[in-house]
DNA sequence: TTTCCTGCAAAAGGTTTGCATGAGC
DNA sequence: GCTCATGCAAACCTTTTGCAGGAAA
């Protein structure tokens, strides 16, 4: 199967600025809202389509903290994220552990280890200090 | 808020009959399919009611692979999960690290670690052998 | 006899897709 | 000019919910 060239279209690179200029971790519908400010008639299905391709071809990340919704990362590179229980919102960790964390379970169990996914939950540091 | 008690109903009784004798992780309609053998007017929507009050209560355990379906565990104590990448079962792991992995975190962000969830992905004994 | 639970069917919520048109390169 | 991408809207898929009748305790 020839590897089907992709275009960067307007679209596709205001939804991959706006993706690296904020640093939180978007749902599809908040990056549909924000990129409506630049291109009023984007429509949502662009915005899963575009998405879909910048992750498949490596450049952004889809990430799963176990909500409804998936959300989307602008740092590609391999890290860890914690999730607020409180307030929702994801950040970013430091990438240790990582193949310590393949070679233990590799050395525990008959399965050919090939990656994992792993989210931390707790309090972030303001919903910490409010005491909640 | 006063606890509600719960009632153990037929159907309730052969969900959890039913996933406590297979040792897969099978989805909400893969639970459907087999309870329906017993009591063939069994309803979707209530599989997923009593998989909701079972879990809540702490005797079943919801699971998150990263895949469209949420899977269920007759098993309640603590553990984590590998799921085969080629033909997607979901076997159980020892439940070591848990401790460690939230300590490392805990030591590297500013959050406060109250959980985490991980998930091997990999291939499966018998998909490894088939060489696929 | 009081709640809680069920079946049914409709709705919800997030994501994907078909189609005709539009725009990169 | 050839593909690939877009906007729109409908479809999809899993899960949740409203409701009136049914069954645990």
């Amino acid at each position: 199967m020839p590897k089907k060239k992709s275009r960067m279209t307007h679209q596709r690179q205001a939804i991959l600025e706006e993706l690296r200029k904020i640093d939180s971790h978007p749902t599809a519908d908040e990056i549909y809202y924000r990129v409506r400010q630049k291109l009023p008639h984007i429509s949502l299905g662009t915005i899963y389509r575009n998405l879909e391709v910048l992750s498949n071809s490596g450049i952004i990340k889809k990430i799963d903290v176990c909500t409804s919704q998936k959300r989307y990362d602008g740092r590609a590179e391999f890290h860890y994220h914690a999730s607020c229980i409180n307030c929702g919102r994801v950040d970013d960790l430091l990438a240790n552990s990582r193949v310590a964390i393949e070679d233990i379970f590799s050395a525990l169990c008959k399965y050919k280890i090939t990656g994992h996914q792993l989210v931390l939950f707790g309090l972030c540091p303001e919903c910490k200090m409010k005491g909640e």
